[in-house]
DNA sequence: GCAAAAGTGTTTTACTTACACCCATGA
DNA sequence: TCATGGGTGTAAGTAAAACACTTTTGC
């Protein structure tokens, strides 16, 4: 039981360096294959999951947390990331019982009482393309794990909530704002963005509409290439243009700084 | 100077009582005559403005802390707030010396260190009829006073980004969702409601347009009264209908709970 | 050659914007 | 009676939704 002593040094850590009462959560959507996922963590010595989460250090910008922590759990540096909601309520704990949660890892009282206990938590969802994460556990769990979005399980804390919003956002940002970069390769077919569109939104979309629709933005350019090695007709190749991406973004980004 | 004696006490009451790292800052827009304005409060003993706050007792939700808050500074309870963002660069102090803004009031050396360093701050707005606030200066200001939106001075912190972006959400919520509960009287005129818009929005608007869009929420009750006294001729009263108003709210409600 | 996916435009519909006339009221 | 604001409906324009045929490719 090594990982007491690690904890115990964490615990301190938090206290010593960290902003105390604040806390960030990460809802991480995972793209692959059709399918929208969630990416958890399951607490050490029980079966109850929860989202991956992080601290701010003291001269720390908030979203530099934000990214930081997020690397640290996925491997992953340059992504979609979003501020959705702050949570702030006393009972988001309704799950989560110290004693009982904290007491299975047999720690110190002093380790327990310097234990964060209520924190303010600011929720970011994240885009990612589910193949290029490395799921890391940190020291309060071990497992991390991929869900599906439809088979998240009751979680600790308010994390449920968490995850409907988010989703709720998400898909209302999709109808004013462009995605994809970092979410897909660097060259792709518009069927490819069209099924990352149906996979977040959970409905199908018209091949002819949305293509017009995508196309208007004019944030895309089209190669010369096609993508061979399909079973049918060769799609064409698209790629982001960053610049006009990057400013579509801007024009009507809701949360800035 | 008696204050001294009770700031004193308020920031060990803050250190006792408070969430430290945590607080809140609010945009209270106020409508009146066609104006929209925002309330601010001037620090003791200078002459920069800043916006209202505060902060989150222990076992207070922070929704609640925000009600709370709210009422202390303009004596209303039932308004319409909402979280917009939270912002947590370190930088936000650009505008404020801790040394040079407190030093002024003569604290001593221990209330100084207490009085709280860098926050993360959770942005609320409000709206409310600029003639029911009843503006009222916390400890660290003296003076509280609406501004008009388009002369606002440059201000403590980052209260400056937060104006411009509680005003971009705000009118973007606006485009879908209704507004005016608790902002005009009971009963009130079809003009009343469009001149509440424009001031928000900025923006003039179509009469018959308008009054098509605002009945087709179907969140209106027309009233068998006309207001009369005016110089011309007499228009309706409509009420809102509660219960169909609320649910409106709740149907696209970006932020719950 | 056939099944399955991809490329491409037009029609229809719904929604939004623009616009004009008559009526009531107090000065 | 006149100036001003309020009540009401329709036509035009624009954006979104519906829809069909042809081409390519591997099997």
């Amino acid at each position: 039981m090594e990982y007491k002593k690690q904890i115990e040094r964490l615990i301190i850590d938090f206290k010593t360096n960290y902003l105390s009462s604040v806390s960030i959560d990460f809802v991480i959507f995972g793209f692959h294959d059709g399918q929208l996922k969630v990416l958890l963590l399951r607490w050490k010595e029980t079966d109850k999951w929860c989202l991956p989460g992080g601290r701010v250090r003291h001269n720390e910008n908030l979203e530099a947390a934000a990214y930081r922590s997020l690397q640290e759990r996925t491997g992953l540096g340059e992504i979609f990331l979003q501020q959705f909601h702050t949570f702030g309520d006393v009972m988001r704990y309704t799950h989560f019982s110290k004693e009982e949660t904290m007491g299975k890892l047999g720690l110190s009282q002093d380790a327990l009482n310097d234990f964060p206990g209520r924190d303010v938590s600011v929720g970011y969802y994240a885009l990612v393309e589910f193949a290029r994460v490395t799921p890391t556990p940190d020291l309060f769990t071990d497992e991390c794990q991929w869900w599906d979005i439809d088979q998240i399980p009751l979680l600790l804390f308010d994390h449920n909530a968490m995850i409907t919003l988010a989703l709720k956002t998400l898909r209302r940002q999709l109808s004013y704002q462009p995605i994809g970069y970092n979410l897909l390769p660097e060259k792709f077919t518009m069927p490819d963005l069209q099924q990352l569109y149906e996979t977040i939104l959970g409905q199908t979309l018209d091949r002819r509409n949305f293509q017009k629709r995508i196309l208007g933005y004019d944030i895309l350019d089209r190669l010369d290439e096609r993508k061979t090695g399909g079973a049918h007709k060769a799609p064409y190749l698209y790629r982001f243009n960053k610049e006009k991406y990057e400013k579509a973004l801007e024009d009507e980004v809701l949360f800035v700084g």
